[in-house]
RNA sequence: GGCCCCAUCGUCUAGUGGUUAGGACACGGCUCUUUCAAGGCCGCGGCACGGGUUCGAGUCCCGUUGGGGCCGCCA
């Protein structure tokens, strides 16, 4: 049994263990597209039962996480920790309907099998001794206050798994067991919670990442004692670092936090994760939002994992960077500016300069701050390489030069800086060079000409004195 | 170990039995140029291997190898 047709419901349900990761945030993603693309809903779960390692403070990270990214939600977010009562009851009729039953094993009983079956080269499975004990002495066990769990009655058939991404995948019997859907001290566990949230939330589509392939069947023998439909499943290939292994902390940079503070924009982020596993074909790579959600279908994802290469990401970015208007990018380097930015018209015009030589916001906002702020050394190998014995004597020149003009425009300056290098018999480089460098504290950077009108007169005067102060006494008189 | 998934350039991918196997990142070269970028042009580079099926396999089937995942009173 499926859900029958109607408006698909999906969700995103992390586990709020710490940052949004990117593999997660590809997941939902994922699902928001498609909810997008089928005129569904999306809705989002916090799935919290593990009540000694989830935080609320953790959720409110992924929560912010995906508000920058652009994962809006339809419904929710839910916490399932404030939904026991939900599972509470579905156990009880679990057990009524005979399709679970009480465990009275201990942990450490558990624990010798499990070590037995080790020992013997064997899969541990467990015993199934629960099964044999008749309900009435079950509930009187229960009642006398005997510790148990709640453990699901598997069906001894092969499992059929129809998923959307992958099709016909089976599971023998024999490598499933009675799991665990109750602790001994009440708190259900994660396997029962989501098939009774998503029976609960009536959802009709299950998209993940493939690790959850395997528990898959568990969950549908757990949808059909429930006797609740069971959803469609689509799994996703996972997301690997470099090394080829899951990608994760160790990593580096595995969070959306840390792209977010590296100067990665939202729209980057997420049309380059949405590329993960995913193509719309004819070869096209940035794509709107909009483009994403009219040609999002689940037929045109891969199956097989993806390596993350940020390599590629910061080109996106810089693509991202390259159209964006200059007001809104302005806005988004701000942010991130140290030093300050220059005053609004001057701050537009260094980020058309600078449009195309940053990679990501943090890159943009250090070059804005250079233009803020007088830079407080020079590039070494830049001072060895341009500063020359005659180079005070030229810039003095150049300086007067400079000072006389009226119309301070790139095109006059770049005049004067010429006329002068001629009358002074060497090449324009000579004096470019150096001035770059007194300017900017470093060698390379936007068109010199602009980066000169673009400071204006006293600011531009001011460091190219303060520059023939630093070098006249490493050179000979 | 058992079960399951995956496999096109180094990386992301297009490809759904007949293609000189296409694009992008990265890399190399040229060009533009006051530097650095960006841009343009060119280049390097791939169907993991072995069997089938077929007139014909990157495309279908089986196996091998490699990688990954799951086997908790974690999620």
């Amino acid at each position: 049994m499926t859900q029958a047709s109607g408006s698909p419901r999906v969700r995103f349900a992390p586990s709020p263990t710490g940052s949004l990761h990117v593999g997660g945030a590809r997941t939902a993603l994922y699902n928001l597209l498609f909810a997008r693309h089928e005129k569904g809903t999306f809705l989002l779960r916090i799935e919290d039962t593990d009540v000694e390692r989830s935080r609320e403070e953790l959720s409110a990270q992924i929560l912010s996480a995906m508000e920058w990214l652009g994962l809006e939600y339809d419904e929710g977010p839910f916490y399932q920790s404030k939904r026991q009562e939900l599972y509470r009851a579905a156990a009880e009729k679990l057990l009524t309907d005979g399709k679970a039953y009480r465990a009275f094993e201990t942990p450490e009983e558990l624990d010798v099998d499990r070590k037995k079956a080790e020992a013997a080269g064997r899969a541990y499975r467990y015993s199934g001794a629960g099964r044999a004990i008749s309900p009435e002495e079950s509930a009187r066990r229960a009642r006398a206050g005997e510790r148990h769990v709640v453990r699901l009655k598997m069906p001894a058939e092969t499992i059929v798994v129809q998923d959307l991404i992958r099709g016909r995948v089976e599971f023998p019997p024999e490598a499933l067991d009675d799991f665990v859907l109750v602790r001994s001290d009440g708190h259900p566990l994660y396997h029962f919670c989501v098939c009774v949230d998503d029976t609960e939330m009536r959802i009709t589509h299950v998209i993940r990442g493939d690790d959850h392939l395997a528990n898959t069947p568990k969950h549908v023998a757990l949808f059909q004692a429930l006797g609740a439909p069971v959803p469609e499943f689509a799994h996703l290939g996972m997301i690997l670092g470099t090394d080829r292994k899951k990608l994760s902390k160790r990593h580096g940079a595995a969070a959306v936090e840390e792209w977010r503070d590296a100067g990665i924009l939202p729209e980057t982020l997420f049309n380059f994760l949405a590329l993960l596993g995913w193509a719309p074909g004819e070869d096209r790579e940035i794509l709107s939002r909009e483009e994403m959600e009219r040609e999002f279908t689940l037929d045109r994802v891969g199956a097989s994992p993806s390596v993350f290469d940020p390599e590629k990401l910061l080109w996106m970015n810089a693509q991202y960077i390259a159209r964006m208007p200059a007001e809104e990018l302005l806005a988004r380097a701000t942010a991130f500016a140290p030093g300050g930015v220059p005053e609004k018209s001057a701050a537009l015009r260094a980020v058309e300069l600078h449009r195309t030589r940053a990679r990501t916001t943090v890159e943009m906002a250090r070059a804005l701050s250079a233009y803020a702020r007088d830079p407080e050394d020079y590039d070494p190998d830049g001072m060895k390489k341009q500063v020359k014995a005659d180079t005070p004597a030229h810039l003095e020149r150049l300086l007067a030069r400079l000072e006389e003009q009226e119309d301070w425009s790139a095109a006059v300056l770049e005049a004067a800086l010429r006329q002068t290098a001629e009358s002074l018999g060497v090449s324009a480089g000579r004096l470019i060079h150096p001035v770059r460098l007194a300017l900017t504290g470093v060698t390379v950077g936007a068109p010199l000409f602009d980066v000169v009108a673009l400071l204006g007169k006293e600011t531009a005067s001011r460091r190219l004195r303060r520059f023939l102060e630093a070098i006249r006494p490493h050179t000979p008189a």
